[in-house]
DNA sequence: CGTCAAGTGGAGGGGGTTATCCACTTACGA
DNA sequence: TCGTAAGTGGATAACCCCCTCCACTTGACG
């Protein structure tokens, strides 16, 4: 398999980048089980060609959503900007549960990755996000209690809507998030404690 | 394949109830995707047996959930008989919630069966939700625009966590339905329009 | 051009699932 | 006790899935 996409023949690269626009597209509307050989079919190639370039379906899926977990990474990077430490984290939630309500694959992508991501990677998104949730509570306007691995459970409830058609699991998204973020803004009542959702125990 | 139960002999009766228990359990405890030879092997019998007794996966399935849906029938009727409407509407999504994060099955089982149930049970279910629902704004402690679809969106949010181990699901769970209550109780902020989440819809 | 490594498609191996078939066993009424 | 219908188990068919293999094709460079 060829490392870099540059030094590959023009009809390669481009079949390459056909296959993924497709997986990209197929993973959305349908989730993951989508068969590989559905993915060549629609790409117009064999499935030769797909396990050349991906030596296997979770590699696939891996460089598939490489391009939404990026953009959630920056969505923190961008909040983190922003003057109002409030608006900065709901509009964290809300852009991440959009793409997760819109993207059938998304969260199934995201629980598979997570194992195997750089904890580089991972780490950076985890601190932008404390950080973001910090600022917000020393401002006030985010309840004391609020945990960041409030944001996993988040992620894990929304994505409970993701087996709904596109149009209904978007609206259905954003009352879920509007009550959440209510809930989250200004707590006076107890609640139970924080669950500590690292993936790594989630996935035990 | 025998209608009643009693009429058949005494081993077989007792094989059905064996398998059925044993569907229950390994449901619960890994999801619905459980092979049926597994179940057939715990139960100490050949897939025959099971298929004897059952004609099709689903229709064990929904045999073996037949008895949690009948309790959450029974905890909207015992919430209605509550004097206080709000704490019989917060009892029903806490039990439910719970039964879903203790039974990895639940969610799944629920929308599997939801088209071929009766629409007598449906309908009577969904009657006794309404009423509750009602009850609780006309008290005052339930936010004007909260709609009975949103129990709904309740189950399907809290059906994400299904995925992880049942002790952080619980906790979880119980910490989602924590903000969710909280952000029920008395709403000020403005939501986007309920999401009318009959399942009908929802498996277009 | 011609050469040939890079690229390709489709058949099929290996493992999984649900469900069926049929020769054998067993409970139970007479 | 014994006959028989009800009950049983395991092999197996039919259908998915991921992934590999190999004979064939083609782009790109000298």
């Amino acid at each position: 398999m060829t490392a870099e996409p540059s030094q590959m023949r023009a009809d390669a690269r481009e079949n390459r980048a056909r296959v993924l626009a497709v997986a990209r597209e197929l993973f959305a509307e349908r989730g993951l089980e989508v068969p590989m050989a559905a993915i060549a079919r629609h790409a117009g190639v064999g499935v030769a060609t797909l396990y050349r370039r991906f030596p296997t379906k979770e590699a696939l899926v891996m460089e598939a959503f490489t391009e939404q977990f990026a953009l959630c990474q920056a969505t923190i990077e961008e909040a983190l900007a922003d003057p109002d430490p409030w608006r900065g984290l709901r509009t964290v939630i809300e852009k991440v549960c959009l793409l997760q309500a819109t993207d059938r694959g998304f969260t199934a992508a995201f629980v598979a990755s997570f194992p195997d991501m750089h904890s580089e990677v991972r780490d950076r998104t985890w601190l932008g996000f404390s950080a973001l949730v910090q600022r917000a509570k020393d401002s006030g306007q985010l309840r004391a209690d609020f945990s960041p691995h409030d944001l996993t459970l988040v992620l894990l409830a929304n994505g409970g809507l993701a087996g709904v058609p596109v149009d209904v699991a978007v609206a259905a998204s954003q009352r879920l998030v509007a009550y959440l973020l209510e809930a989250f803004r200004t707590g006076t009542n107890e609640l139970p404690p924080p669950v500590p959702l690292s993936l790594d125990l989630v996935l035990r």
